[in-house]
DNA sequence: GGCGGAGGCGCAAGATAATTGCTCAGGCGG
DNA sequence: CCGCCTGAGCAATTATCTTGCGCCTCCGCC
């Protein structure tokens, strides 16, 4: 499994961060291969995992989620247990669309859309009321001023 | 341009959202309508700039990059200028791959990757010398518990 | 130096999907 | 009641995907 990513495979990578729909065809001539080997190199590369998956990027604005905010969260326990049911329930709140754990002061932090202020202040009275939470520190977004595919592709590989 | 969205353009947001390679057949099939119509749909929605673009997931600890952290930036000046000036500085910086200007305590919040702690810290002491910056916070990810795509499909409008 | 074997490419053909033009049904306003 | 507008479905064409296969290259091993 454990084949080794080739410069091929990078810009292959790189072109599917860019644009996840591209036909193969496309893809193929960009990379400098043929269809049938290209295909099957990203064939591969979602096997192994290193494609998770596809998405479309929606402009959440456009759809009536006018408000982005951070909730940074700090717990009372921070036993496994608790750890692992506050992020269960994490994933039943689907204005939560994205949570980290993180080492040191705060607990989690939330990345959250709401329709309106009115709304994201109720998720935040409930995220409050929430066991095992002591508090809630939040931050309102005021734009995105950056949103690139996780991985990097401008050789920062030391 | 202002059409209005209704329950099938909702579904075939939902299943572009959830993978954003399906073929337009199968998403026909899912949202109920044939392949044409549903084209003529989605080709719809991009123009209307709802759907902003397509991006394969990768995963990045698979591609070296172990470390993920978010970096709290305060800044001398919120002139205007400044913020735009430190904008555009963080497109700059490959290892930032998501940036939020806030309202309140912090001035900009940066979520970054970076193959190792060692690179990590070379990128904060960048960050923190650059122009402007004021101070700079950092908490490391453990883990990512959650990683949605940023517009809820779970009937959360009012 | 020569002999395999493995890996990976490209060609070609059949299957599948995308795309376009056309027709038709339903809802709305005149 | 009639015509118009919107949007669906059908059918045909074009493009893409997918698979099987042969070939070349790179190594390791005789």
């Amino acid at each position: 499994m454990a084949r080794r990513i080739d410069a091929i495979d990078w810009n292959i990578l790189r072109e599917l961060q860019d644009d996840g729909r591209i036909t193969n065809v496309e893809l193929s001539q960009r990379v400098g291969i043929s269809a049938p080997p290209s295909l099957r190199r990203v064939r591969a590369l979602e096997e192994e995992g290193i494609i998770k998956g596809y998405r479309a990027l929606l402009d959440e604005k456009k759809l009536g989620f006018d408000l982005m905010a951070f909730a940074m969260v700090h717990l009372v326990s921070q036993a496994e247990g608790d750890l692992t049911a506050f992020a269960d329930q994490v994933e039943r709140w689907p204005l939560v669309r994205a949570c980290w754990m993180l080492s040191g002061e705060t607990d989690f932090i939330l990345l959250c859309v709401a329709p309106d202020l009115r709304s994201f202040q109720n998720f935040v009275l409930e995220l409050t009321g929430a066991p095992n939470v002591r508090n809630v520190k939040t931050a309102l977004t005021l734009k995105q001023t950056k949103d690139a595919a996780v991985v990097p592709m401008e050789n920062t590989l030391p």
